[in-house]
DNA sequence: TAGACTTATTGGTCACGATT
DNA sequence: AATCGTGACCAATAAGTCTA
């Protein structure tokens, strides 16, 4: 129906993969180098994250657009423009772009409150109206942990509960060297949705759920090939939150009754019928009542920050058999020793963590000026991580 | 069991109008 | 005139079903 109107001279059906064709190495450098003169403290130009980007940097016409501005590609004189109109017919791709890189857009508009949107678009590669987006849920992907770089898309699952359960399963396999096998994967994703309550009728854990389930978390060959194996409980910081990066889990809330059996959610892959050998010791179940004292903490966490970055440090507990819960998640007593100092990361981990909560909670926990005070803590590790001094007076 | 298919949803791009 | 906000569109992808 619409088919008619996509013509060169109306609205461009196919855009976005021309890119390749406009880029000039030379014309690219020139381009970069003038805005790292432009913007001599940016993260941008003096930071590797944002490097891949300048790929895209072919083109930038040399007047600015008629107004209202088209978009960054649509400039209808620019030789963009042109080369794309005989193009037209070209397959129509986008840029993927995770929710660091989000989060990079912010900071580097946090940081450069005078850039134009296009530039950002520009910098990173992207539609203008995509920057202006973005930048319009800031607080959201400001608050976005670093951890979150390899997820490959933001759309949450259909049974997130259940992924959450099913990466703690994953963590248990790896960490006992268990073959992940499709069969292992429905069982357990079978008992997961069920403890769940999440009806047969609504997930079967069909093969082609396995086959997606296997391929968003590269498991080949029953390996889990981006997993590493949990630290060792000598290592393993018991108090997480508070001076880690760990989460809690979605599954530890009271909205999971416990089961009669303290293991017979969760069991040790070692106990399944597709597998072996050692009398390891189950993992812990999740539903130990000994971590349903604190429905509040746990209630208050949210649900979004559960898989990758909560489940790690979880299984880590699970695997070891250690009580993780503090004995008073609200007050940090019985600390008789310092904690070793973290790293950038995780400090930077850290403060993503509240503001992530606070945002969670609302703007009622904190004053405007408070929540400034987050974010300039925020910009400070970020500055500092990239090896730049952070310029408090030069922000809003 | 693999892979094609359907359906639903997300999110990037385009284009236009509003605002400064 | 320059810039930004946003609705519409649609490519990409997740999830589940079907079929060979």
């Amino acid at each position: 129906m619409q088919l008619s109107l996509d013509t060169p001279d109306s609205r461009p059906a196919t855009p976005s993969d021309d890119r390749p064709q406009f880029t000039s190495p030379s014309l690219s450098l020139t381009i970069n180098a003038d805005l790292a003169l432009a913007q001599p403290d940016t993260p941008a130009s003096l930071c590797s994250p944002y490097l891949p980007y300048t790929s895209y940097h072919s083109f930038i016409p040399d007047a600015r657009p008629p107004s209202p501005a088209p978009s960054s590609r649509s400039y209808p004189n620019s030789p963009s423009a042109l080369a794309f109109q005989s193009r037209s017919s070209k397959k129509h791709t986008k840029k993927k772009l995770d929710a660091l890189e989000k989060k990079k857009i912010c900071l580097y508009h946090q940081h450069h409150q005078n850039a134009r949107q296009e530039d950002i678009a520009e910098q990173f590669g992207i539609e203008r109206s995509t920057v202006s987006k973005i930048l319009k849920a800031k607080q959201h992907w400001l608050a976005v942990g670093d951890r979150c770089e390899g997820m490959a898309k933001q759309r949450p699952s259909k049974f997130p509960e259940l992924e959450a359960e099913m990466r703690i399963f994953l963590q248990i396999c790896v960490d006992k060297d268990v073959a992940i096998t499709d069969a292992l994967i429905r069982t357990r994703a079978l008992q997961a949705a069920k403890a769940l309550g999440i009806g047969e009728e609504k997930f079967k854990a069909s093969s082609g759920w396995i086959e997606n389930f296997k391929h968003r978390h590269a498991i080949k060959s029953g390996k889990w090939t981006t997993a590493v194996k949990s630290c060792t409980a000598a290592t393993f910081n018991p108090n997480p939150g508070l001076n880690g990066t760990s989460y809690l889990p979605t599954s530890f809330n009271l909205h999971h009754p416990p089961q009669t059996a303290s293991n017979d959610r969760y069991p040790s892959p070692d106990s399944d019928t597709s597998s072996d050998d050692q009398a390891a010791p189950p993992a812990p179940s999740i539903s130990d009542p000994a971590r349903a004292d604190y429905p509040g903490r746990l209630s208050l966490m949210p649900s979004s920050l559960s898989a990758s970055s909560s489940s790690d440090s979880v299984n880590a507990m699970q695997t070891e058999g250690t009580a993780y819960i503090p004995q008073d998640p609200l007050v940090y007593t019985g600390r008789s020793e310092h904690p070793p100092v973290p790293t950038l990361q995780e400090a930077e981990s850290a403060i993503d963590t509240v503001i992530y909560f606070v945002n969670a909670c609302g703007h009622e926990l904190l004053e405007p000026n408070e929540r400034e005070a987050l974010t300039s803590i925020k910009c400070a590790l970020f500055q500092f991580a990239s090896g730049l001094p952070f310029d408090r007076y030069r922000r809003p």
